[in-house]
DNA sequence: TATCAGGCCCTAG
DNA sequence: CTAGGGCCTGAT
């Protein structure tokens, strides 16, 4: 078992914030079962602190990394603009907001299916094409759950064949960006090689994804935090609190995180 | 019943 | 290059 205070990481919160969609309630009600790649921990609230299934190893080896603990987010939220009383609120309102560094392929697939769609629906989406084209994972303690599809298996479909995991038009997105990787056409892997601006030029070449979509690539799949998706939530706040135009230049280098209080402020107030 | 949800593609002008 | 219709599906 691992603890880490909700001050510094609140899974809660960052289930809720739509970077990821595999971070789902237990049967228990409570805890957050969270799965990444062909992985899985449990996340059980406690007493200020959230206590993760894994041993130390693993930890240290993957999930430290995976929820970017490493960062001090203190030195990000230090430099708000004190007289900015929206942001300070947003800020304020986002204790434990965190940036995962979440896998590149399962980011791409991940965000052709959010598009024009609610997150309670691509979590099923998702869920639906791991059951169907995931690996199934054992647990010790005899549980079981699927790992995010490899290309591979989704590379040979029909267009239309994720229709059934209820995909609806984004099925051929997913099925054509399996095939370009499997065909050699793509490498996810070389993306993390590239800046921000080259990863996302190359993304936005492939069929179903545009700025938006490429900018939350970049951002979750790529940690490249100057990626500012800007969706239908964050335009709206945008238009709303700073009608003469953002302050990007001051927060130059991390408005991807930001954003994530942004929209975590906007979701809270709904 | 109509609208729209964390868009994108494609076609017209 | 910009505007606008179409697109799967489920929630409201």
């Amino acid at each position: 078992m691992i603890s880490v205070s909700t001050e510094y990481m609140d899974i809660g919160r960052i289930a809720e914030s739509g970077q990821c969609f595999r971070m789902e309630r237990a049967a228990d009600e409570r805890s957050y079962e969270i799965v990444a790649g062909s992985r899985m921990v449990r996340a059980t609230p406690a007493d200020g602190e959230y206590l993760l299934d894994c041993d130390e190893n693993t930890f240290n080896a993957f999930w430290k990394d995976y929820f970017d603990l490493g960062t001090d987010y203190s030195a990000f939220t230090d430099r708000i603009d004190r007289n900015d009383s929206y942001l300070t609120a947003a800020v304020k309102c986002g204790g434990g907001i965190r940036i995962l560094r979440q896998d590149p392929w399962e980011m791409i697939v991940s965000f052709l299916i959010s598009q024009q769609n609610n997150i309670k629906r691509i979590r099923r989406c998702i869920s639906n094409i791991s059951e169907k084209y995931g690996r199934k994972m054992a647990r010790s303690d005899g549980s079981v759950y699927y790992a995010f599809p490899e290309p591979e298996p989704l590379a040979v479909l029909d267009e239309d064949a994720l229709m059934e995991c209820n995909l609806g038009y984004r099925s051929k997105y997913v099925v054509r960006a399996a095939r370009d990787v499997c065909e050699g056409r793509f490498a996810p892997d070389s993306l993390t090689e590239m800046s921000c601006e080259q990863a996302r030029e190359a993304l936005l070449r492939l069929y179903g994804v545009g700025e938006k979509v490429a900018d939350c690539i970049c951002l979750f799949g790529l940690h490249h935090l100057s990626a500012f998706p800007v969706d239908t939530h964050i335009k709206q706040a945008l238009a709303r609190e700073y009608p003469d135009g953002f302050p990007f230049e001051r927060y130059k280098g991390f408005e991807g995180v930001i954003q994530q209080y942004i929209f975590n402020y906007e979701l809270v107030r709904k």
